[in-house]
DNA sequence: CTGAAAGCGCTTACAG
DNA sequence: CTGAAAGCGCTTACAG
């Protein structure tokens, strides 16, 4: 690999002359500029990453933080890791999969190796160790997803109280009155829960309640295998409900599944509207879920984007932004049945 | 954050001591590892990745290069992702997800920029200019996947002729002499096309003639809505049939769906057995699929490992390895139906 | 507009 | 066993 002297010797120029006319940093005059390039090409020149990261002090490398442990990722969350990437090679960055545990120690693993210069936190918790630890150190970060307090902390996140009321609101304007709100558990109480559901939980509850309606909480399995046992105990509990909010994606098919197993129609006996799923694990019901569906890729680029803006513009408002989620009709939602 | 020199300083030691001790590079005085050790302790000292990787020539960071287009990963490509991953941080490296269009002069803005130790190549064509452009230059890449030739290049793949083989031998077994082979298409012919499906077609040629059964091919698109429409070409093209290998994961729960909607029942009229998904997609479809399940992670590890080991030991053997797929039973296999 | 030189944080012959 | 010094490939004051 041919390096900037060697470039700087073949033109006859300096190092100096040599970096200033790659980065635009300082004028160059346009012969001078000619023959360093013309140079560049014979030698088919490019910067060294390396070299260039330690005189700057910035590497453009930014990192993904994931949960280690969790090894089935849904289709959404699939979704955040290449949007992610896409959107930092569009800025010039490069994104690194950084699988951790949760324990926040490691982090600073990271952040003093000196090989990234920012960080994108997926799968927040409530009250996460991670953010804090973040928070206290000197790498700029971004969440996708947000904590209980977010004062002074860039974030992206899916607009889920929005979710649950419109998934509400297309429910009772179907002539549903009980609803059930079905999904995946908190996980971790010590960690105040995991945003989505717990976010979801309240919101259910608000709303319901602000309706006069009926509504009850149910949580299963994130697997298909979950899904169907889960549609056994809700029928055999919940006999009155007719409208459900399904927030748990990987058991959505199969919750659907078992329902219908257990001999009811959808949408005659039963409306089932999904939260915050893809479109791909929506159609892959039968009948197709109604979904609202998650604007993943959208989080991802906005994460990424988050993080850049705060790496190059630290003085631009504070990015904290709520994604609302799509609609995508399907054949799981009707009339709510005549008594 | 503290360097070398600070650690150096208040141990009252060189730098190059430092450097020993921290590396274990030269042997160090019990006393003056104790020094250094103290010294390193009270200043929370972290070797700086970017001086030692311009120092050693070495960034410790792999790419995982994979189609910039495709933004419908199935279950099982994501497992390429988190597994591969993990065992590089396990073996001390870093991996930064490279999406990548087709061209292959893409790929020396990466190898040339200094930042990456080595490649490892997804989605790979039977004639993939990726990887002719990779065999050319000197940075060091294995594949998920395999080349038409693979003479001298480090790989993993699916073992699909065993599975090709051990679907039709199942079928055979419950009396099934009409088959049929069901992908997702092969790609663009001018790349040799998308090696699985080459290589699936090619097998299910070669053993349906062997055994002397009726074989015949189609394709599809990779959704759910994919899998509708073919079962409906499916049945009225070819009444026939009564067993089919399905290689195309995405459109599986669909094409299930699909079959059952023309009034089919599975496993009574039809038996179905995929190749190469994953357990959740099976586990979506109602009934769930019996299914070839693809050893993702496996390969995302040895994809990791056979690159790493080129680095690290490069004159061990040449890693090149074909993973079986593990069966899980479901519920579309069973006998023939009588005629 | 151009260049000589210091410096980013390490590693590693070389010398002792 | 330990240290002084050169060097990895760049960037950037500073001087002209």
């Amino acid at each position: 690999m041919a390096t900037m002297q060697d470039v700087a010797n073949r033109a006859n120029v300096s190092l100096a002359t040599v970096s200033f006319t790659i980065n635009n940093s300082k004028p160059v005059s346009a012969r001078t500029r000619a023959k360093v390039e013309l140079a560049m090409k014979e030698l088919g020149y490019r910067r060294n990453a390396v070299g260039s990261a330690l005189a700057r002090g910035r590497t453009h490398v930014l990192a993904l933080l994931y949960p280690a442990l969790q090894h089935r990722f849904s289709a959404t969350s699939v979704l955040f890791f290449t949007s992610a990437a896409d959107q930092a090679r569009l800025r010039g960055y490069n994104l690194v999969l950084w699988p951790m545990s949760n324990e926040a120690d490691a982090i600073s693993e990271l952040t003093s190796s000196g090989l990234v210069d920012g960080v994108v936190l997926m799968e927040v918790q409530l009250d996460d160790p991670r953010v804090e630890e973040l928070s206290g150190g000197t790498t700029p970060f971004s969440l996708i997803g947000r904590t209980r307090d977010t004062t002074g902390i860039p974030y992206v996140d899916v607009n889920f109280e929005h979710a649950v009321e419109n998934a509400i609101d297309r429910l009772i304007k179907l002539g549903h009155t009980n609803l059930a709100l079905i999904d995946g558990g908190t996980g971790d109480q010590l960690l105040g829960g995991y945003g989505p559901v717990a976010r979801t939980r309240t919101t259910f509850g608000e709303i319901t309640a602000q309706r006069g309606l009926t509504g009850i909480i149910m949580s299963g399995g994130a697997s298909s295998e979950g899904g169907r046992t889960l549609a056994a105990e809700f029928l055999a509990e919940h006999p009155e409900t007719t409208g459900i909010l399904l927030m748990n994606e990987p058991a959505g098919p199969g919750f659907v599944a078992g329902l219908q197993k257990a001999g009811k129609r959808l949408p005659d006996d039963l409306s089932v509207i999904a939260i915050g799923s893809s479109i791909d694990t929506a159609t892959m019901a039968e009948p197709e879920l109604s979904v609202l569906v998650s604007p993943a890729d959208t989080l991802g680029r906005l994460g990424v984007d988050a993080l850049i803006d705060r790496l190059d513009e630290p003085n631009k408002a504070l990015p904290q932004r709520l994604i609302k989620c799509t609609f995508s009709k399907g054949s799981t939602l009707g009339p709510a049945p005549a008594h």
